[in-house]
RNA sequence: GGGCGGUUAGCUCAGUUGGCUAGAGCAUCUCGCUUACACCGAGAGGGUCGGGGGUUCGAGUCCCUCACCGCCCACCA
């Protein structure tokens, strides 16, 4: 034995081996990369986590997956560079902060003022990003840790300055007008997607507004219904449908149609709401009508409260089938009634304050919160006798998925990019195909996203973050507009590269100059500080220095050597859920900012799902912590799982349990348990702590870690390699290389070379394809179902004697080949083997000596042999495999101890016992079975058991050990079922319509099939006759 | 409401352009501590491929339709 495998665990103890490896990886450097003319690059930018937390276990897959990439790309010779990084992610780390200082210091932002927030941010980001990157160091990724940046960074920060300079300049850039989603809790706008909806308890309120000056026969009020009576404040306007009787035969039609398709649970509710309507048309419509008709006189409405004046107007958003049919119009507060606002040039009347209480226009209820100024309108109202009607109903109340408070909408007047020519380059720039997505089907969705071109809102009220680099002076009128205008034009004039400006004017007098610097720390910002310009408060949206990350991790604005080798990049890694907000914006910005795609190739892979079909989250709880993982079950059984379970679908599960740290008890998931920080074991009612503990009680509880079958699956491979060459390096004793002579190979050998190669074609062609699982699981079937079931138990017979040498140089070799094909997926295990195979076997190689290589990670991505492909060799061997397991199956079946020898004849032709008569001792050792003969004159033992493979048949003597019974079930069985198939092989040829119109290389295999099965029947019916007997 | 994906063994998933008896892992059952591995080995049982219709000599695979699950987008005074 060498003294190299015994040093080795039976168990790979992959905790000692990845902190080591990783360190002796990078302290070797070689996961840094420099430009070299010489080699083509391969470049991959990180998708950055945020530095909100911690990576969960979509980053694992995530990262997992260019990890392979950016390994087997580098063992194919290509200058592999991974960029690593993190994203500042405003709002999300913002609000994390806030809110840990106001729970542990009970200070506000405010209270604490900008700069200081700012800095206790930083101090989070390090911490965290410090967390992040060693997170991605245990999960063995290879990222260029030396080009590490941060899309706050000053190298990003000049990046998204000069872009934004451009876009003001080129004018893509303007200030518009805008409602958003206001958090009047963290005083701030939040994005769509950070916003949800609550059903809640509510009221519908029917207000009565008083006509102006009523004609005889016009009636007294309109009635509007609101589910947010303090809105009407900010009325400017109460609309009808111009149209009511049309619009109600529209509304008719389309319940009718959808009636006409409805399924019997959905109709009654259906017949219902048309009866309501018919009633509708029947009570309202005469009044809707003479409603439009005064809208179109110019008829006034005397908004209570308040006492203003406002029109009653036409527009088509009121629909005459809803509430009361007619609807009030409050531009500043609701996205749709912006619109009619828009198209009706009415004010946009706020009504609140940013931190949502009512603000002046609310006259004496100024200063009350939202909630207390409802309540005392409506009481206000009602005295007044102007509510008509309250009904109760359940509605959807926008809440800040941040803060957990009420959405308002809140008017507000950001930076715009101007998407139409952007937004077409980056759809010609996938459907010209020089950026592909791939699965495909993603294009779609991303096209279509595009084409709707709307202007991207990019101001964010938050501090943290790129503060816009514009200063802007209100004018008051059209000298001083002049004047200033004059007076910048003079300072800029001389380098129109350092500043740019745009003069907003709404009525041609008054209007504000917005002027932007290009250069941080420019001093030109002082001299326009004293002349009166205020800096915008306001941030860059997140993703404007996330679509730069391609080239602004890469030095630009400047002319790197950096950005003219790796730029653009090769591969994208995402998810899907970011492919319009992230993939699109990096596309058109790339675009606009080089004149060239970001990347060539977009990879989309699948989203994990919690064993409830669930989308992990934090807020869920569902999440599952990769380091748990790691510690359970290592990192390479992690990064197996997660490539093979990426497949082309969208989805994919992955039920997990908790294990009880003191029973180890398998505890399965439940909606309830899963978001709890401490757990009960209902074995041993021990107490144990999730991945959400927080307080100290919690944390200094045992950790209970996360089971999965997939991890255990992993695990168990990565363990049989493991095995498998311990097993190869205790047989290495006294190798020395010699070159392998081909005309010694036995057809074992021939085989695993010619499997080999096969494996080495397909696993190469489906990385180029991205088909992860396919990989998986072409190296999982080969490693494990042959070259360990079947080459490895093979050459234990011939590790003695001639046959040693040849044996040895031919495991060196195999194994060799597999561990660099593995290496991508599992990086730990094939290195630390890797280095163990050095000592043992340092020079190896088939007719020559490989180049010698230190480290697996460096050494070279095996290429397919065509000369070592062997189509006949690999049949014959599977005959071999096929007999076997014929003889595992009669011992299996007759219970027949392993210990128990048995003898059995092979009756075949000459041809194929020329082969099959070498392989005897492996009968021998894997089935404990003699072969006394094997050859057409085989006579069968007076006791048998029969198995008739298609091209030969297994004799086993069973004499003493015949179980006649069983022996008779089987052959009973295995004829009703050759019976079954013969009778649709012969319904499918007696088909005259088969015969003629199947293409006759499928009519012949039937044929040849049925003509097998037949002899196959024959030779049980005198199996089973001769049983009788 | 629009778009996309899924529905195959008890569970999690494969199944390339339609063509031998639909596969794997786990779980279950039987046998085995055979000197690489019990995180192992040998074997077995288990599926009318979500329902219905169609195209075809032939459909898990293509088309239509329905149902359920999920995601994205839009909208809901």
């Amino acid at each position: 034995m060498s003294s190299i495998a015994e040093q080795l665990p039976i168990r790979f103890d992959f905790g000692a081996v990845q902190q080591r490896l990783y360190q002796m990886w990078q302290d070797k450097g070689l996961f840094h990369s420099e430009p070299d003319a010489a080699k083509k690059p391969f470049t991959i930018v990180i998708p950055p986590p945020n530095v909100t937390g911690a990576l969960h276990l979509g980053h694992a897959l995530n990262n997992t997956l260019q990890d392979v990439l950016i390994r087997w790309r580098r063992m194919q010779g290509y200058n592999s560079m991974w960029l690593p990084g993190t994203d500042h992610a405003g709002i999300a780390t913002q609000a994390v902060v806030e809110k840990r200082i106001r729970e542990e210091e009970g200070k506000s932002r405010h209270e604490l003022g900008r700069e200081q927030l700012v800095n206790r941010i930083w101090q989070w980001k390090d911490q965290y990003e410090a967390r992040i990157l060693s997170q991605l160091k245990q999960l063995g990724c290879s990222c260029d840790w030396e080009r590490t940046r941060f899309t706050l960074d000053d190298v990003c920060a000049k990046a998204v300055r000069h872009t934004f300079f451009d876009l003001f300049h080129k004018n893509l850039v303007y200030r518009g007008k805008r409602l958003v989603n206001w958090d009047t809790f963290l005083q701030t706008a939040v994005s769509d997607d950070e916003v949800y909806n609550e059903k809640v308890a509510g009221h519908f309120w029917h207000l009565k507004y008083p006509v102006i000056d009523p004609q005889p026969g016009e009636p007294a009020f309109v009635i509007v219904a609101t589910t947010r009576p303090e809105t009407m404040l900010g009325d400017t306007a109460v609309a009808v449908h111009p149209d009511p009787a049309a619009a109600l035969d529209h509304a008719e039609s389309s319940l009718v149609a959808r009636l006409a398709k409805a399924v019997a649970s959905e109709k009654a509710s259906l017949e219902g709401e048309l009866k309501q309507l018919n009633e509708r048309r029947a009570g309202m419509l005469p009044q809707l009508l003479q409603l439009a008709q005064m809208a179109s006189a110019g008829r006034q409405i005397r908004l209570p409260i308040v006492d203003r004046a406002i029109p009653l107007i036409t527009d088509e958003w009121a629909k005459p089938e809803l509430g009361s049919g007619c609807v009030k119009i409050t531009p500043a507060h609701d996205p749709n009634d912006y619109d009619v606002g828009l198209r009706h040039s009415l004010p946009q009347i706020n009504v609140l304050n940013p931190d949502g209480t009512l603000n002046s226009v609310a006259g004496r209820f100024m200063g009350l919160t939202i909630k207390k100024g409802r309540q005392q309108i409506v009481e206000h109202l009602e005295e007044s006798g102007l509510i008509d009607s309250v009904e109760d109903r359940e509605i959807e109340l926008p809440v800040s998925d941040r803060s957990k408070t009420p959405i308002e909408q809140y008017l507000a007047d950001p930076w715009f990019v101007r998407m139409e020519a952007l937004a077409q380059s980056a759809i010609d720039a996938v459907e010209g195909g020089h950026v592909q997505i791939i699965p495909n089907r993603y294009a779609h969705g991303y096209v279509a996203w595009l084409s709707e071109k709307r202007d991207w809102p990019v101001s964010r009220q938050l501090w943290w973050g790129h503060q816009i680099p514009v200063w802007s002076k209100k004018c008051a009128n059209d000298v001083e507009l002049q004047e200033v205008n004059q007076h910048v034009w003079s300072l800029v004039e001389t380098d129109a590269e350092r500043a740019a400006v745009q003069i907003e004017s709404a009525s041609g007098v008054e209007g504000t100059v917005h002027i932007c610097l290009r250069e941080e720390g420019d001093k030109l910002s002082e001299t326009l500080e004293k002349l009166g310009f205020v800096r915008d408060q306001d941030v860059l949206d997140t993703w404007f220095s996330s679509a730069l990350w391609t080239h602004s991790t890469l030095g630009w604005p400047e002319h790197t050597a950096d950005l003219k080798y790796y730029y653009p990049t090769s591969t994208l890694v995402t998810s899907r859920g970011i492919i319009t907000l992230w993939v699109a914006r990096m596309v058109l910005m790339g675009l606009n900012n080089l004149g060239h795609v970001p990347f060539r190739e977009v990879f989309v892979h699948p989203t994990i799902l919690d064993g409830f079909g669930e989308t992990m989250s934090k807020s869920k709880g569902n999440g599952v912590d990769p380091l748990d993982v790691i510690e359970k079950f290592g990192a390479d059984a992690l990064r197996f799982s997660m490539v093979h379970l990426t497949t082309e679908t969208q989805d994919v599960r992955m039920p997990v349990q908790f294990e009880c740290p003191h029973c180890q008890t398998s505890i399965e998931q439940t909606h309830k348990n899963r978001v709890l920080a401490r757990i009960e074991c209902p074995a041993c009612k021990k107490p144990f702590a999730t991945q959400w503990a927080r307080d100290d009680a919690d944390l200094h509880l045992p950790r209970g870690l996360i089971l999965s079958e997939r991890f255990e699956e992993a695990r168990n491979f990565v363990n049989k390699l493991w095995n498998a060459s311990r097993f190869s390096l205790m047989n290495l004793e006294g190798y020395q290389f010699t070159p392998i002579d081909p005309s010694q190979l036995c057809l074992e050998d021939r085989w695993i070379l010619s499997r080999l190669t096969t494996v080495t074609q397909l696993v190469t062609t489906e990385f180029e394809h991205y088909r992860f699982s396919e990989v998986a699981r072409i190296l999982y079937d080969f490693t494990w179902g042959e070259f360990c079931s079947f080459y490895l138990e093979i050459l234990k017979s011939r590790m003695t004697g001639g046959q040693r040498n040849l044996a040895q140089s031919m495991l060196a070799f195999t194994l060799d080949r597999l561990l660099r094909l593995l290496h991508p997926v599992m990086p730990f295990v094939t290195e630390e083997i890797w280095q163990s195979v050095n000592v043992a076997a340092a020079e190896r190689g088939l007719s020559s000596s490989d180049p010698q290589q230190p480290n697996l990670i460096q050494a070279s991505w095996p290429v397919p042999d065509p000369t070592l492909h062997d189509p006949q060799v690999e049949a014959q061997f599977e005959t071999f495999q096929q007999a076997l397991g014929a003889l595992r199956d009669i011992r299996a079946r007759q219970n027949i101890a392993p210990k128990q020898p048995i003898s059995f004849c092979i009756r075949c032709t000459e041809e194929i016992a020329a082969y099959l008569s070498p392989l005897s001792p492996y009968f021998k050792k894997m089935a404990n079975a003699e072969a006394t003969h094997i050859g057409p004159q085989a006579i069968p033992p007076r006791v048998n058991s029969t198995t008739t493979l298609p091209n030969l048949e297994i004799i086993v003597d069973l004499e003493g050990l015949l179980d006649v019974a069983v022996e008779k079930a089987r052959l009973q069985k295995e004829k009703a079922n050759i019976e079954n198939q013969i009778k649709a092989k012969q319904q499918k040829l007696s088909n005259a319509s088969f015969v003629d119109r199947a293409p006759p290389d499928v009519v012949q295999r039937e044929r040849d099939a049925a003509k097998i099965l037949t002899d196959q029947l024959e030779s049980v019916i005198k199996a089973l006759s001769g049983l009788k007997q």
